[in-house]
DNA sequence: ATCATTCTTACAAACGTTTGCAGAAACTGT
DNA sequence: ACAGTTTCTGCAAACGTTTGTAAGAATGAT
């Protein structure tokens, strides 16, 4: 089936010598114009492909990059990969995808598989505990997302900012006490999210009440949304979308008007955040970014030039409240002007 | 930073030749129990891990997969890798990612340029024309997943049936005129839900009109369910449930009560399905399950036994109704016991 | 004790590349 | 015409495995 025409096939036809056909391919500068285009033509004319395990095995590269994600049924995961693909493919890079299905064990053990074949992993929100990953990055080059440890290599959404964000908004629509839906207790993205918010609420003079920790997912919202009514607060803001979209569907159900009696705010962005009604007011994580960084940060990380910009290895890339209709100014009293804002709102009794 | 552990080394430690290590490994049955042991004990202390790219240069396998699917920020195919890569794993495969945004060219390209690194690949919802998948397939074993060419090995939803399935369901609630919301005309599931629509709505005597072709997408919904309101149907089917969800929207928009005033059903079943009010009926595609079934079919031809079986290279692997609130009886007159059948429903007045 | 048989292990040749080294050819300036 | 450069190409040795062949040791049958 496969026929493996090999660079020996190459050379005999073109009629030169096996290293003048690889290095056609890999160094052209060196040979001659007219030998090379024998040879590309050669090559084309046999359908040549290098193998790039022989390849690896003398240079000790292997062009492909490992990437690791704790659970790409997530929606926020695809999209970081898809950043990564990307990017990786502009350098000539192919991805290697693992899904760890959240088990820290797992995480570490598929690295250690991944090893060889790859030339550096990134690992999206690494669930194993700091030693694991102080062992796993003495083996193999590695870059963090939304994982800080030591000074390992990293990207950071800037998420706490992005707090920020959604606390200033939510004070100049007038709030002046909110909640937050705590996500996962371990999560770093968490841990950021209510520092950021902390520091916007003494900031801003918004009360922030914290409640939870909540699972990250849309059971959670349902959950989450009477506890939060029952602390009286006038905003919302949720860990994540999918537990915002609970809230939301928890109040309409309760018979609760958002953004009229009450402001939600989630984190993510996710696709379904612009089509349920009322659209969701939240902070966007510059998901496909973050993996393009992270490609970067390996790459330079590789050719070496990780250590010349003075340990500057963390980048941090900024997150944006996107306003939509789930936000209001506090009250029962609906403007005129936020009518006009939400033409897909269901509430006009 | 990696330091190389060779099969010499741990050779070395054992005081044994590398292929008695080499065999310890893969042969262990062709090796003494008491030289295994000490080989392993070696390899164990020097934390030895076999490199795979020499391995695949001698034995011409590599253990690795590729997959290549459109686009990964559709829910649908990361579903659909979860399942690929979890079963490949079980198999001791990796998998490659390649993402071909759409592009038939790229997605060929992408193919080749895996075809070196891997034993074969899964291509999902394949966009290529005949004509290249021919050639690529000549080049690489393939296993297509909802795509049909010639006798391929393949693994096909059965959509066509979920289809008959939607169709019974809307009949047996008494409706008689529906709405097909089509997608893109190129697509083998399009295709194939359309079929399966024709043949079931003589079987049980409704009248399907179709409408379209639209985007698989929710803005697409928003502009379809005008389409079929004016083309007074009491149920429409939408060609996924993005398309199905703007659907949901636009009618609520303009005042129509799903399920009361119009049934609404889709397809995939992705995991807004059931967060959205009303939650959507909609026919569930056996995504995790059909990866699996694709890396199964794969092994199997890997391993020779593909033509064993009399060329039944293409599984049909069951799709699924799932009934939730979006459906009902026709007609304005809302029943009671529909009433209980959606808690979650915001149509109370 | 001898021979045939089985076990166990080592040697060395592959696999398809890249690359240091050196030789050949073509220029250059005198 | 010659030595000194530069440009181009080929040879052969790696890279880390697997595996066919064969040699030595141990076993069993005669």
């Amino acid at each position: 089936m496969k026929l493996a025409v090999t660079v020996h096939d190459v050379a005999r036809r073109a009629e030169v010598s096996v290293s003048t056909v690889s290095r056609s391919f890999t160094m052209p500068e060196l040979v001659q114009a007219s030998t090379r285009e024998r040879v590309l033509e050669a090559a084309r004319a046999l359908g040549y492909r290098p193998n790039r395990a022989a390849r690896s095995l003398i240079t000790g590269r292997t062009a492909n990059i490992g990437v690791v994600v704790p659970d790409l049924a997530n929606p926020f995961f695809p999209s970081v990969v898809k950043g990564i693909q990307a990017r990786a493919r502009e350098s000539d890079y192919a991805i290697f995808l693992a899904d760890s299905e959240e088990d820290p064990r797992l995480e570490a053990e598929l690295i250690y598989a991944m090893a060889k074949q790859v030339d550096g992993v990134i690992v999206c929100s690494a669930r194993m505990g700091d030693a694991d990953l102080k062992r796993v990055s003495e083996s193999t080059p590695l870059v963090l997302l939304n994982r800080r440890y030591a000074n390992l290599p990293a990207v950071l959404m800037d998420t706490a900012d992005g707090s920020r964000q959604a606390v200033q908004h939510l004070a100049a629509l007038g709030h002046t006490r909110c909640a937050f839906l705590s996500g996962p207790p371990t999560s770093w993205s968490n841990k950021e999210r209510r520092r950021g918010l902390r520091l916007a609420a003494r900031a801003f003079g918004v009360e922030v009440v914290e409640l939870g920790p909540f699972a990250p997912n849309f059971d959670a919202g349902l959950q989450a949304a009477d506890i939060a009514i029952a602390a009286e607060v006038g905003a919302i803001v949720a860990f994540n979308d999918l537990m915002a979209l609970g809230v939301l569907s928890r109040l309409n159900q309760r018979g609760l008007s958002v953004p009229d009696d009450v402001s939600v705010v989630g984190f993510d962005d996710i696709a379904m955040a612009s089509m349920i009604t009322p659209s969701l007011t939240t902070v966007a994580m510059p998901t496909e970014a973050s993996g393009r960084a992270a490609v970067e940060s390996l790459v330079d990380q590789l050719a070496g030039r990780g250590d010349a910009d003075g340990g500057q290895h963390q980048r941090s890339v900024p997150t944006q409240l996107i306003v939509r209709a789930s936000t209001a100014p506090p009250g029962h009293p609906v403007s005129n002007q936020w009518d006009g804002r939400k033409p897909l709102s269901r509430k006009g009794r």
